[in-house]
DNA sequence: CTACTTGCAAAAAATTTGCTGCTAT
DNA sequence: ATAGCAGCAAATTTTTTGCAAGTAG
């Protein structure tokens, strides 16, 4: 799958950005699709998977890469971090950081030139507190 | 997949245990299966995957998840974090915590009950660094 | 034009499950 | 004895890919 020299913005493509970028969830390929054909009825699961590939790597969108078998994807391509709920898997976006020097302090203990990171905060959600009190 | 009551410590259940924890690697469940099969010539590849996820519903091994499609696992139960190879995706420990108040600063701003966090460098492992310089 | 993209269908990769006989406790 | 497990094979789930026809630039 090498990345093409020049990339276009066809219908698709943009439906995909578009609505991704109006969800503040966090959708797999499969969710996506679904949607999708809302607006696209024609479109392929496979196109789907494609594109996200190809938004991601161009940095328009985020794939997340957190717990979990399946890949989500994130229209908001901002350096930030999610909160899960470990009882309904629920995913939401967390604007805080870690030290700056984070990074470089485990590049000298590994040994890694370390660019980046994530993180993954792990809950009870505000819904499932309430479930656990009923 | 309702755990059962009794758990009990089969061959393979301790040989999995055993060499997962003498590994320093992150292994998937096929490359799990792949090295057990040297010990234990007959297991089949869904023992590996039922007893890697008992083991760690029991919390005996850590189930990793981090970037990419497939479950890693690891030996080492303690609370640590890791950091991949964006080249080669080597994964190795990280001994580093976040600031112990990070997890109830999050709490505060996403309603949460934040009760633990995972985190995951990213970078360019040793040995990627000099193929790069080659 | 023509490199890139699509839809479709088939393939591959990863994980789970049903079942029957074996085994730890 | 018996609940729990193993091995095997088949099924599911998730993701990728080959190909021929369509399209953005």
């Amino acid at each position: 799958m090498d990345t093409p020299v020049n990339l276009r913005m066809t219908k698709q493509r943009q439906v995909i950005l578009d609505e991704l970028r109006k969800m503040h969830t966090h959708p797999t390929a499969d969710e996506m699709y679904r949607l999708l054909r809302k607006r696209l009825p024609k479109i392929s699961l496979g196109t789907v998977y494609r594109n996200l590939e190809v938004l991601s790597d161009c940095g328009l969108i985020q794939k997340i890469e957190v717990a979990g078998t399946q890949k989500r994807f994130d229209g908001n391509a901002s350096h930030h971090h999610h909160v899960r709920c470990a009882q309904c898997s629920r995913l939401e976006d967390v604007y805080v950081d870690v030290d700056a020097e984070m990074d470089q302090k485990v590049s000298r203990l590994t040994e890694f030139d370390v660019s980046m990171h994530r993180m993954e905060f792990v809950g009870v959600c505000p819904s499932c507190k309430v479930a656990a009190n009923a």
